[in-house]
RNA sequence: GGGCGAUUGGCUCAGUCGGUUAGAGCGCGCGGUUCACAUCCGCGAGGUCACUGGUUCGAAUCCAGUAUCGCCCACCA
C-alpha cells in the first residue's frame, strides 16, 4: 500500500505509471510481465496507423482510447492480447505537406529531384514519428511497441511486392491505358474515391460548329450545329459530335462532318444513345481523352483520342496558339475567339458538379494514362460473401448496406501514382514493351518474355496508391507472406476499429486484399467509430481553427478524463460533439474516485495493519450494508460484461459512473462512515465493513481500468491486494461473476429511499440545514433487521435523531402531533417531528402542501393503474407478468394514497 | 437521382427484441465550512420524446407519410 497525495493531479500520476508499465513489460502478450493464459485464444487489434506527417487529433485519441479499452479488457480476461501499433507513410498526404514546406523555402519537388526529395521526406518523417508515438503514449495506449510497424519499412515493402506479384499472376493486376482522374496540382492520378464532387456555378457555352460542305471539302459558313459545353478548351480535343439516334432534329445530319474550330479538324456527327436530347441543344461535342462519357463513346465509335492537356494542365499538342496556356486562360481566350468569329451562339449560368482533388482541392482533369489497375470485381465478391455470411461483422450494422452498395458497384482500382514517396511499383519493362513483375527486392533477373538481361529493363517510375500498402496492413504487419509465428498466432485479427469515413478507402480494401491473399477475412469485427465534432457540430479542421489538441487536454485534465469523456459519448458510427463540459465532468469523476479511495484507505481500522494482505470480509460480521456493497458490485460486473459484449462502450462508462458515484460514494461510503466509527459495534464488524469497501472498490477499479487506466492503476496500488494478485492492475484479472442478493438490494434501497424522503421533507419545509429532527418511524417487520443495522447511518444522513421505532402503524399515528411533518415511503411509513425550537407551524404548513401535491400525484397514478386493471383487453391480452406487475403497482399506490390521506387527516 | 442518419427538458446526449411514473451531465433556482472530495454535498424546477396517420390492451420505441438538419454514393455535356 502506498500513500496517495491529497489532491488528484493527473500529471503526476500518469507519466510514472506509463513508465512502470513499460518497465514491467506488460504490453506485449509474450512480454516478461504478461499474465496471459496461453491456452486462451489471442485477441488482436492492429492499430490503424496514423499518418507520419500529421499530429494526433481528437479523433485519433478517441480511436486509440477505444482500441486500448478493448485490448485492456481482453488482457485482463487473460487473453494473449496484441495491440500492434504502426505508422503510415501517407504518400500523397505527406508529399502535399512537404511540398508546402519546400515552397516556403523556394524549393520544389522538381528543383530537388527524386533522390534528394526522398531524402528530405525521410528526414521529415523521422522527425515527426517520435512526436506521434509520444502522443499515443500520453493517451495511454498499451501497445506492443516492440512490434511497431511502418508502412514504409522493409517488412511492409516485402509484403507490397509479394502482394502485387501474386495479384499480377492471378490476373488481378493489369496495366492499361485508361481515362484516369488527374490532379494538376499534385501531378498524379488519383483514385475515384479521392475525387470530391463539388457543386459549382459555372457557365454553359453554346458553340456553333460548321458543317462541312463535302462538295467543296470546306466548312459551310451558314450551316452549323450548336453544341453546349462547360469546358470550351476541350474543343481542341474534339473528335466527333454526337446526337441521339432518334432525335428528329438531327436525323439528317448524322454521318455528315463538322469542322472543329482552331484545330481545323473535320469530325463526324455520330448517333449514340448516351446523348440526352433534353439537355442543351441535344448535340454534344465528343472529347474522348478528357471526359469519361466521351471516352466510352469514342471507344464505341472508334474515334481518335488526342490528349490536349499536359501534366500541369496547360494546353499541349494542338498546334494552335493556345498551346502552353493554362487551361483556364485557354478557356477564356477560346471563348473570346469564338465570340469574335461569331460562333458563340449564347451562354448561360449553369449549376454543375466538378471533381476536385481530396488533397489539393484542384479541379481534376480526366486524362488518358497507362496505369496499373486492380481488378476489383472478384475481390469485392469475396468481401461481400464474408459479410453476408457473418464471418465478418460490421458495427453498426446499418453500414452493411453502404458496404453492399459500394462493393456491388465497384470499379477497378487505379493504383499507380506519379509520385515519389511510396512503394515503387515492382514492374519492369523491356525495350520491346514486355512486362516483368517481380517480388524480388533486387528486381527480376531478366525480361520474363524475351529474356533480355536486367540491365536493359526499366522499372516503372510510379509508386503505389498509399492505400495499397494500407490494404495489406492486418497481415503485412505480422510478417506475411512468411508464415511467421506472429502471423500464425495472431492472424486473422479480432477487431478492426476505425472511423467510418474510411470504410471504402481502407476497410473494403483490407477485406478484398486480405481474403484474396491470405485466404481468410482479416478481422472478425469491424467497429466503426463516429467523428469528433466541435461543440457546434462542425467537423474539426485546421483551417476552421476549431481543432482541439489532445495533448493540451491531457496536460490540463489528464488522459483518464479525456479517455472517459471520449468513450462516454461513443456509440458506433455516431458522431459526437466534444466540448469542455464533458471533459470537466470526466475530470470530476476521476477526482471523485481518487478521493473516495483516499477515504477508504484512510478509514482502515487500526486493528488491521498497514500493508495487510487483502482478506474477504468475515461472513459472521457482515451486515446489510456489506452485503449490499457486494451485491451491487456483482450487478455492475454483470452489466458491464454485457455492455462490453455489445461493444456498447458508452454504456460501460455510464454504468460505472453511476455505480461508483451514485451508489458506492453517495450511499456505500456514507453508510460505512457510521459503521466504521469507533463507537459503533465491534472491531470485527468494523473490519468486515472496511474489507467490504475494499472489495467493492477493488472491483470498480478493475472494471474502470480499461477506460481510465492511469488513475485506476495508481489507486489500486494503494489498496491491499491478495497474494495471488500481480503487482500491476493492468495485468490483474477482470472480476468474475458473483452472486447477487436481490432481497438485500431491495431492503437497502428502501432505507435509502427513507433517507431521501426525510431530506426531501426537511428541504421543502425549509428547516435549517443543521437542525436535527425528532423522528418516529414504523418499519415493516421484514425490514426490521436491515433498518436496525443502518439506523445510525439513517440518523446521520437525514439528521434525524433520535429515530424511534413504533411497532405498528397505529402506534405511529397515535404518537404523532398535529403539526408533525410526515413522510411516506414505498414500503415504510415514517413520521417526523421537528424539535420544538424550530418554526414548527410554518414548516408544517409547507410540509402539508408538499403532501397534498404528493397525494394528488399518487391519486392520478392510481387512477391510471386501476383503469388499466379494469380494461378487459389488457387483462386478457397482456402477458401475465405485466398484469401481475400492474396489480402490485396498483396495490402499492393504493397503500401510499391511504397513508397520505391519513396523514392529511382525510 | 439513389441511400443512410439525426430530431427526447435551455445545451449535449442515454434510452427501442413495445410494458410500471422517460434518465444523466452541463446550465438554472434554493440550501450547505460535520475530519474523502467546493473538481464537493443536499433539495428542486424543467420534457405534448419533430409532425401526421396507422398497428396494438399498451408506442419515445414498430409501420407509412411529412418537415428540418446532416452525411454517403452517383459519368450527364
Amino acid at each position: 500500500m502506498t500513500k496517495l497525495s491529497k489532491a488528484y493531479t493527473p500529471r503526476e500520476v500518469e507519466g510514472p505509471i506509463y513508465e512502470r508499465w513499460l518497465a514491467a513489460d506488460v504490453f506485449a502478450p509474450d512480454g516478461a510481465g504478461s499474465t496471459a493464459d496461453p491456452d486462451l485464444p489471442p485477441f488482436t487489434i492492429i492499430q490503424p496507423p496514423p499518418n507520419v506527417t500529421g499530429s494526433l487529433h481528437l479523433g485519433h485519441a478517441q480511436r486509440t482510447a477505444v482500441e486500448d479499452l478493448m485490448i485492456r479488457h481482453a488482457r485482463m480476461l487473460g487473453h494473449p492480447a496484441l495491440f500492434l501499433p504502426g505508422l503510415d507513410h501517407a504518400s500523397i498526404a505527406a508529399q502535399f505537406v512537404l511540398d508546402g514546406i519546400l515552397a516556403k523555402e523556394g524549393e520544389s519537388r522538381q528543383t530537388l529531384g527524386r533522390e534528394r526529395y526522398l531524402e528530405r521526406m525521410r528526414a521529415f518523417s523521422d522527425s515527426t514519428k517520435p512526436i506521434i508515438l509520444a502522443q499515443q503514449r500520453r493517451v495511454g495506449a498499451s501497445a506492443d511497441w516492440s512490434r511497431l510497424r511502418y508502412t514504409m519499412d522493409d517488412v511492409s515493402a516485402r509484403a507490397v511486392r509479394a502482394a502485387f506479384e501474386r495479384l499480377y499472376r492471378d490476373g488481378l493486376a493489369y496495366r492499361t491505358e485508361a481515362l484516369i482522374n488527374w490532379c494538376p496540382g499534385c501531378r498524379t492520378s488519383v483514385s475515384d474515391l479521392e475525387v470530391i464532387p463539388t457543386p459549382e456555378t459555372g457557365t454553359l457555352w453554346f458553340v456553333r460548329y460548321h458543317l462541312i460542305d463535302e462538295s467543296r471539302s470546306a466548312p459551310d459558313p451558314d450551316a452549323t450545329i450548336t453544341v453546349a459545353t462547360t469546358r470550351p478548351e476541350t474543343i481542341l480535343g474534339d473528335t466527333a459530335v454526337a446526337v441521339h439516334p432518334e432525335d428528329e432534329r438531327y436525323r439528317d445530319l448524322v454521318g455528315r462532318r463538322v469542322r472543329i474550330p482552331f484545330v481545323d479538324r473535320d469530325v463526324p456527327i455520330i448517333a449514340d444513345e448516351v446523348v440526352d436530347r433534353t439537355f442543351g441543344t441535344g448535340a454534344v461535342k465528343i472529347t474522348p481523352a478528357h471526359d469519361p462519357d466521351d471516352y466510352a463513346t469514342g471507344k464505341r465509335h472508334g474515334l481518335p483520342a488526342p490528349t490536349i492537356l499536359a501534366d500541369d494542365a496547360t494546353i499541349e499538342n494542338t498546334g494552335t496558339e493556345f498551346d502552353g496556356l493554362d487551361r483556364y486562360e485557354a478557356r477564356r481566350q477560346i471563348v473570346a475567339a469564338l465570340t469574335e468569329r461569331g460562333d458563340l451562339a449564347s451562354e448561360r449560368v449553369h449549376e454543375m458538379i466538378v471533381g476536385r482533388c481530396q488533397r489539393s482541392n484542384d479541379v481534376l482533369e480526366p486524362r488518358l494514362k497507362t496505369q496499373w489497375f486492380i481488378r476489383t470485381e472478384p475481390l469485392a465478391a469475396q468481401a461481400l460473401e464474408a459479410t453476408r455470411t457473418g464471418r465478418t461483422r460490421i458495427l453498426p450494422e446499418r453500414f452493411e448496406k453502404t458496404w453492399e452498395h459500394w462493393l456491388t458497384n465497384i470499379r477497378d482500382w487505379n493504383v499507380s501514382r506519379q509520385l515519389w514517396w511510396g512503394h515503387r511499383i515492382p514492374a519492369w519493362y523491356c525495350p520491346d514493351g514486355h512486362v516483368t513483375v517481380s517480388a524480388d527486392a533486387t528486381g527480376p533477373t531478366g525480361c520474363e518474355v524475351c529474356g533480355r538481361p536486367a540491365s536493359e529493363l526499366q522499372q516503372d517510375a510510379d509508386i503505389f496508391d498509399t492505400w495499397f500498402s494500407s490494404g495489406l496492413w492486418p497481415f503485412s504487419t505480422l510478417g506475411w507472406p512468411d508464415p511467421t509465428p506472429d502471423y500464425q498466432r495472431y492472424y486473422p485479427t479480432s477487431v478492426m476499429e476505425t472511423a467510418y469515413d474510411i470504410i471504402f478507402f481502407w476497410v473494403a480494401r483490407m477485406m478484398m486484399l486480405g481474403i484474396q491473399l491470405t485466404g481468410t477475412e482479416p478481422f472478425h469485427t469491424v467497429y466503426l467509430s463516429g467523428l469528433i465534432r466541435d461543440p457546434e457540430g462542425a467537423k474539426m479542421s485546421k483551417t476552421k481553427g476549431n481543432v482541439i489538441d489532445p495533448i493540451g487536454v491531457i496536460d490540463e485534465t489528464g488522459a483518464d478524463a479525456l479517455r472517459f469523456a471520449l468513450i462516454h459519448g461513443a456509440a458506433p458510427g455516431q458522431d459526437q460533439r466534444f466540448g469542455t463540459s464533458k471533459l470537466e465532468n470526466a475530470r470530476n469523476f476521476a477526482n471523485k474516485l481518487w478521493n473516495a479511495t483516499r477515504f477508504v484507505i484512510g478509514a482502515r481500522p487500526v486493528s488491521i495493519p498497514d500493508g495487510a494482505e487483502r482478506r474477504l470480509p468475515d461472513a459472521r460480521h457482515v451486515g446489510p450494508l456489506e452485503r449490499w456493497l457486494a451485491s451491487r458490485a456483482a450487478a455492475t460486473v454483470a452489466a458491464v460484461d454485457s455492455a462490453m459484449t455489445d461493444f456498447a462502450f458508452g454504456e460501460v462508462t455510464r454504468l460505472l459512473y453511476d455505480a461508483i458515484w451514485s451508489e458506492f460514494c453517495d450511499w456505500g461510503v456514507e453508510f460505512a462512515k457510521v459503521r466504521l466509527a469507533e463507537e459503533a459495534g465491534s472491531i470485527e464488524a468494523r473490519e468486515a465493513t472496511w474489507w467490504s469497501l475494499v472489495a467493492a472498490l477493488d472491483t470498480y477499479l478493475r472494471l474502470l481500468h480499461p477506460v481510465m487506466p492511469f488513475v485506476t492503476e495508481a489507486l489500486w496500488e494503494a489498496l491491499p491486494h491478495r497474494a495471488s494478485d500481480p503487482d500491476l492492475l493492468i495485468v490483474a484479472r477482470w472480476p468474475g461473476a458473483a452472486e447477487r442478493e436481490p432481497a438485500i438490494e431491495a431492503e437497502v434501497s428502501a432505507v435509502i429511499a427513507l433517507v431521501t424522503e426525510l431530506r426531501n421533507a426537511r428541504a421543502s419545509a425549509k428547516l435549517a440545514a443543521g437542525d436535527w429532527l425528532e423522528t418516529r418511524v414504523f418499519v415493516p417487520i421484514e425490514l426490521g433487521p436491515t433498518f436496525e443495522a443502518l439506523r445510525p447511518a439513517v440518523e446521520r444522513l437525514a439528521r434525524a435523531r433520535p429515530l424511534e421505532r413504533e411497532l405498528t402503524p397505529e402506534a405511529l399515528h397515535a404518537s404523532a402531533g398535529p403539526r408533525d411533518l410526515s413522510v411516506v415511503v414505498g414500503g415504510t411509513d415514517i413520521e417526523a417531528r421537528v424539535r420544538p425550537a424550530a418554526p414548527a407551524a410554518e414548516a408544517a404548513d409547507l410540509e402539508r402542501a408538499r403532501l397534498e401535491r404528493e397525494l394528488a400525484e399518487a391519486e392520478g397514478w392510481l387512477a391510471a393503474a386501476r383503469d388499466r386493471l379494469a380494461n378487459d383487453a389488457f387483462m386478457s391480452k397482456a402477458p401475465p407478468a405485466v398484469v401481475e406487475g400492474a396489480r402490485g403497482r396498483a396495490a402499492e399506490l393504493a397503500d401510499q394514497v391511504a397513508r397520505l390521506r391519513d396523514r392529511l387527516g382525510r
